[in-house]
DNA sequence: GATACAATGACGCGGCGTTAAGGTAG
DNA sequence: CCTACCTTAACGCCGCGTCATTGTAT
């Protein structure tokens, strides 16, 4: 099975202007080019790109996204470990603007 | 009381390029300008900085922050309450982010 | 003459969105 | 001929960091 830009896009739900991206930077190349210039996706690169899109919703930038997919389990541990702690102090930190806001919001009205 | 930009800067804990780009967005001008281009800042501005990179923190966009910092009681209220919301919806998403990566973890140690 | 300030200008980053200008499929 | 695709090129966004170059001395 073969997609033409448009088709895999809306599978994976982003743009083509992502899809151009991600085959500009060397991320995610389609399968095979036609003659006229036109992309064509098959079946590893759909799964690939559900693949990239998991780690970039985790988070990471796209070039450590590219690392990771090409990672075996141990080190693939190790980055998710980082990334969890990135996510935590991220967490705490969005926590304590919410407290913050909390008490400007009662200052403004006391 | 007089500051420098260099001076301003380190009571802020903030870089000159950054007093330098909220000259040129119209955010915050220096109180004066001697004729050799020195930029000057008075008290007024360090209360004004402040105020500046609290909002700032909270997670406002600069463009916003300038319309803040001439607000009255009432509208700001409207736009905490406003930020309030996005805080909380991107806590839950960091959270939701939390729960998914322990999950792949699980998955690549199993 | 050296030091330590100050200035302006402009490119770079990330991840695309968004025209613009055009070829191609059917 | 029309429509709906496809292409590449290039600027724009945000908030500065980081040179590079040059001027000034609160």
């Amino acid at each position: 099975m073969e997609y033409k830009i448009q088709e895999l896009a809306k599978l994976a739900h982003i743009s083509k202007r992502t899809l151009h991206y991600y085959d500009e930077i060397g991320l995610l190349h389609p399968s095979h080019v036609s003659s006229n210039g036109y992309r064509y996706y098959g079946q590893k690169e759909l799964l690939l790109l559900q693949q990239i899109l998991f780690f970039k919703e985790l988070g990471f930038p796209l070039d450590q996204v590219q690392e990771i997919i090409t990672m075996e389990g141990f080190s693939l541990l190790l980055v998710l470990e980082d990334q969890k702690k990135l996510l935590k102090a991220k967490a705490q930190h969005v926590e304590k603007l919410l407290k913050t806001i909390d008490t400007t919001i009662h200052l403004v009205k006391g």
